[in-house]
DNA sequence: TCTGGGGTCCTAGGACCC
DNA sequence: TCTGGGGTCCTAGGACCC
């Protein structure tokens, strides 16, 4: 029995936290460089504010009815979130962390009826808003993509308190025949346009279908979704993350680059942030990937967008020797006369740190001693007692990213955190 | 003028082997 | 005119998730 629980408009509640006078009001959180809405209040939604519209669109409607707008804020965001976390993990024997605001939980007893399965959401739902004033949904099923619609349903009706379990047969083709096929959880755009040619337009429709006749049209993944949504298990808790198999560092810029040597600070400044992941993780990568390329959403201008990769010599997570491979891979692809918008830095062929085989005569000295200098890099950086950087990620800020509606860091700074008086 | 970032998995097709 | 069958591995691209 799965129940899964996901915090409602998650950035705008963080954002709510410290902000008392912002508890109506309508809010929007703005993705990294401020480009676009990623999170709504239900204020917000009732304005007509898409997911996903570019802000410049919407600067209009914002402003005249008095929207609270934020820039991305996710030290804030993962730092709440590791608290919903861990409240939900002291309630129940296992669970599975799924992203920055849900989790698929076991409920304790698996036997437990109706009214105390009930029971058991809504204090999931009331310690989340007492301890930390997050607000969230919780939706009960047997298999993972039916508590995902039972969640939708609680979020959708506000009349069964945040809570819907969806156990029973009736109410679950009840509830089948009203939703349209597209709100299922490994649904996308394209598979629900594809479903709705063929006359698969509820989820009704989907869940009779032959599961034989949808893998073949389709995938195994959506044939796996047949058996769920008839109450048949097929996706598992998974509640020990598996180790990443490609880690991914990549950013728009404020503004457009059309000089070489700022687009090598910015892919410098983006390899030392994906080997600092690296190491977080406790991994070595053997491939790293570039790629640049400019804006592409402008009809006038010259496109280009290119990618190179450099395999090391041996598998490593030395932020100079990645620095290095980054740099010659932009070289090759690097040309002038555009105006560049994007670049970005990625590692794959990862291995965890202890089982790296180095080559017999790959050892030197001196590479010896790198994993105790980027210890001690690490550990400046994590001391809160100030940063140190590498040489070619630069000093000017002119296109790192815009963030101009930031709030403060009110759990994790010691001069941000709010003073009552 | 201005449009995010970070992931995973699956499939088709090509290259290659015997 | 007409050119096998069975298999593996790799990569690019697509689709999906939040």
């Amino acid at each position: 029995m799965f129940a899964l629980v996901d915090c409602n408009n998650f950035y705008v509640s963080c954002e709510r936290l410290f902000r008392p006078d912002l508890r109506r009001r309508a809010v929007v959180v703005l993705s990294n460089n401020d480009g676009c809405v990623v999170a709504r209040s239900q204020e917000a939604k009732a304005l007509g504010i898409g997911m996903a519209v570019p802000h410049f669109q919407v600067r209009g409607i914002l402003e005249r009815h008095n929207v609270a707008v934020f820039s991305s804020n996710y030290t804030l965001y993962a730092d709440i979130s590791a608290r919903v976390m861990t409240i939900l993990d002291a309630m129940v024997p296992s669970m599975e962390v799924y992203s920055i605001d849900e989790a698929f939980l076991h409920l304790p007893d698996e036997h437990a009826p109706l009214q105390q399965r009930l029971e058991f959401g809504r204090k999931v739902r009331e310690r989340l808003l007492q301890w930390l004033r997050i607000p969230a949904c919780v939706g009960i099923a047997p298999t993972k993509t039916l508590a995902k619609l039972a969640n939708g349903a609680a979020k959708h009706e506000t009349s069964n308190g945040g809570v819907v379990d969806l156990c029973d047969l009736l109410q679950r083709q009840q509830l089948f025949k009203q939703t349209p096929v597209g709100e299922v959880w490994g649904v996308g755009r394209r598979t629900r346009d594809k479903l709705q040619s063929m006359g698969i337009c509820t989820v009704a429709d989907l869940a009779g279908s032959s599961p034989e006749k949808i893998r073949r049209r389709f995938s195994v993944n959506l044939q796996r979704t047949v058996y769920e949504l008839n109450g048949q298990p097929c996706f598992t808790l998974e509640s020990s993350p598996a180790n990443k198999q490609q880690i991914l560092c990549s950013r728009s810029f404020a503004q457009r680059i059309t000089a070489f040597d700022e687009l090598r600070e910015a892919v410098c400044t983006y390899t030392v942030r994906a080997a600092e992941k690296l190491r977080e993780q406790g991994q070595t990568a053997q491939q790293i990937t570039v790629f640049i390329r400019t804006g592409a959403f402008s009809t006038t201008e010259r496109h280009y967008s290119n990618s190179a990769q450099r395999r090391l010599d041996f598998a490593s997570n030395d932020t100079l020797a990645l620095v290095h491979a980054a740099t010659s891979a932009l070289q090759s692809i690097w040309r002038s006369g555009y105006r560049y918008a994007k670049a970005g830095v990625m590692l794959t062929d990862l291995c965890p740190e202890k089982e790296e085989q180095p080559g017999l005569f790959d050892y030197t000295s001196e590479q010896q001693h790198k994993p105790a200098l980027m210890q001690a890099v690490d550990a400046i950086n994590n001391s809160g007692k100030g940063r140190i950087w590498f040489g070619g990620q630069g000093i000017k800020e002119d296109w790192r990213m815009k963030r101009s509606h930031l709030s403060p860091a009110y759990t994790t700074r010691w001069e941000d955190i709010p003073t009552v008086s």
